[in-house]
DNA sequence: TATATTTGCTTAATCGATTAAACAAATATA
DNA sequence: TATATTTGTTTAATCGATTAAGCAAATATA
């Protein structure tokens, strides 16, 4: 029925009355097999539909050809996009990755580690889950002595390669915005103070806010998980206040899409009344209405980076891995959503 | 440094001047081994850090233990809810999965393949792209003699599992709610023709329509990629129409979402002068104003199902596997875009 | 012609875990 | 006491590909 039995090197080594190391030359093209034999040996091998068992050369070779990559999860278009730029660049190079996801969940985050490592893989691509604090799972894979490269959500304490936009900066551009929007009491909805990026962010709001002389109402400044729902919650939050904010700058799409929900439920103005903008650039803050403006992360560049990275880090394996920062300079895409003058 | 050397078996089995087979076998918690050996054994194995070798085992044992996961992209909610419900009942047996993605593309798809046969996935449970026609490298899955698991975009002809929703049901449901409605002329702006599920809706439609009563037209009857972008342009076609419709029924969600953006900038009352009805249910579609009615098609349970479809054909591997097909039943959410009632 | 080099292949070890088979020692049964 | 069985372990083969080392034949160099 079906011909279970796979081909292997010495079924054509037999046929060919030949060794399985002539064989395995023969295949890879080695100088010291002549012309003939490696034409008759990938004959063979194409008739019989040969298909080198990874696992064993994997072995022997003591490299797997595969890189595990860990995102928090899949189904954002910043994930998906890194991820996709990260797999182009490495297959060209002869690399597989197996996606993980950590559903922001420390736990199932481990496990993913676990998971990678006991696969072999050549090295670590990852974004942390936004729970993780303890890093010991991370010392693991350092330990393994396989290169490790985060993007996005990472932390300087791990000494390893990290890619990201500059966050500090990026809230310094959406409060210069806000600014010159006219906005005077500018909030802040930021997600979790120990989270690096997070937490520039949130630096970034205030030295920002100081810059421009306005006032860093600790009212104004909320911690949240960024989830669509805590979105609405912190917003509602927020209009409790005896002076509202006139703009809202919320570290995270899905949090802000919820905050516009808010908004619009209460029937206020958006951005005349409050200005909304949000982090991220998800394609449905170009969907609703009205838009939301946002900050590109170049999810393209940054997927292409840490492949690339990767493969540096292969090419010159003695090179001992440290803190090795590239940051991108993010972009703020204005919209309807904090843009007074086009709707004036 | 870092401490590289992986530990191995031998290296346990030296400490404890035992041989390999007796450390390999009180790790597994063999009965002929005595209980002291196992407890030295596994004492030194954790203060040693000891990983087992996954590539060793899995070549020796001929099984991975992992299961390839075809999806045609991670970013939409659906798939991206399938993968992690396969993964959970998954893990739970001792698998893991490997992700990939094809992008609707069928090169994409058979490297995807390739790929994962070559890495000795266990079985691969697939969601097949768009382009995709020729099914030769499916077949090669089969022939390789591991389970294939088929869901959401199938293929009869393949011979084996299917997991997925009535579409030719869900076809009858949607145009139902619309004559309830009161529509008469409903149009559909369809996915393309050869994939099954999409055929199956188009069929639903014309039998539904039928059965009404309503008039068939052909010009009302679109084929689409189902992209946002796509979905615009078809609704801007549909507009231009001598007699325009007065509900739409679009086999998927990013499209009607597209399709939604044309008739507002048009300035058409949804629902009241044209119906709307996506495909999916994918989070933006309650977030949208108005929001647009959608099936679910149970993500949830439908990963759940494949999952453990592969379970079943590993626990007895020598039933043939043959075209079996489960079908859920999809499930109407009616909102803004569809319902009358509620606006007026 | 004698020696050195190249060519083309084979032998055998290796990667690390698993497992069938063998075997000695301890214990049980007749 | 002699034989059978159980217990606890070792030996050795195996999974399939790779590769260092070896070797004979062909070709080149002195």
């Amino acid at each position: 029925m079906s011909n279970k039995k796979k081909t292997t090197l010495k079924d054509i080594a037999n046929i060919l009355k030949l060794s399985t190391a002539a064989v395995s030359k023969a295949l890879q093209d080695d100088s010291r097999i002549s012309a003939k034999t490696k034409e008759a040996v990938k004959k063979v091998a194409k008739e019989l539909n040969y298909q080198p068992n990874h696992l064993a050369s994997a072995l022997r070779k003591g490299k797997s050809n595969l890189v595990g990559v860990i995102v928090p999860r899949t189904n954002s278009n910043f994930f998906s996009s890194v991820v996709q730029n990260i797999e182009e660049v490495l297959n060209k190079d002869g690399y597989n990755i197996i996606i993980t996801q950590s559903n922001e969940s420390y736990k199932k985050e481990c496990d993913s580690i676990d998971t990678l490592l006991f696969t072999q893989v050549d090295g670590i691509i990852a974004s942390m889950a936004n729970e993780t604090i303890n890093l010991e799972y991370y010392e693991k894979i350092k330990s393994r002595g396989i290169p490790l490269i985060l993007f996005d959500r990472g932390e300087n304490d791990l000494n390893v390669d990290y890619i990201g936009i500059d966050d500090y900066a990026s809230s310094h551009m959406i409060v210069e915005h806000l600014v010159e929007q006219g906005c005077k009491r500018i909030a802040h909805i930021g997600g979790y103070q120990h989270t690096r990026i997070f937490n520039n962010r949130i630096r970034g709001y205030k030295d920002a806010i100081k810059k421009h002389g306005l006032p860093l109402d600790s009212e104004l400044l909320l911690e949240s998980s960024l989830t669509q729902e805590d979105g609405r919650k912190k917003m509602e939050q927020l209009l409790t206040l005896g002076t509202r904010p006139d703009a809202v700058y919320i570290a995270g799409d899905y949090a802000a899409l919820g905050a516009l929900q808010v908004l619009q439920e209460n029937a206020i103005d958006v951005p005349n009344e409050i200005a909304l903008v949000g982090f991220g650039n998800e394609p449905f803050t170009a969907m609703v209405s009205p838009t939301i403006s946002s900050i590109e992360q170049h999810s393209m560049e940054i997927g292409r980076l840490a492949a690339q990275t990767f493969l540096e880090h292969v090419a010159s394996p003695d090179v001992k891995q440290t803190l090795n920062k590239k940051i991108l300079n993010a972009e703020l895409i204005v919209r309807d959503s904090s843009n007074k003058k086009s709707l004036s």
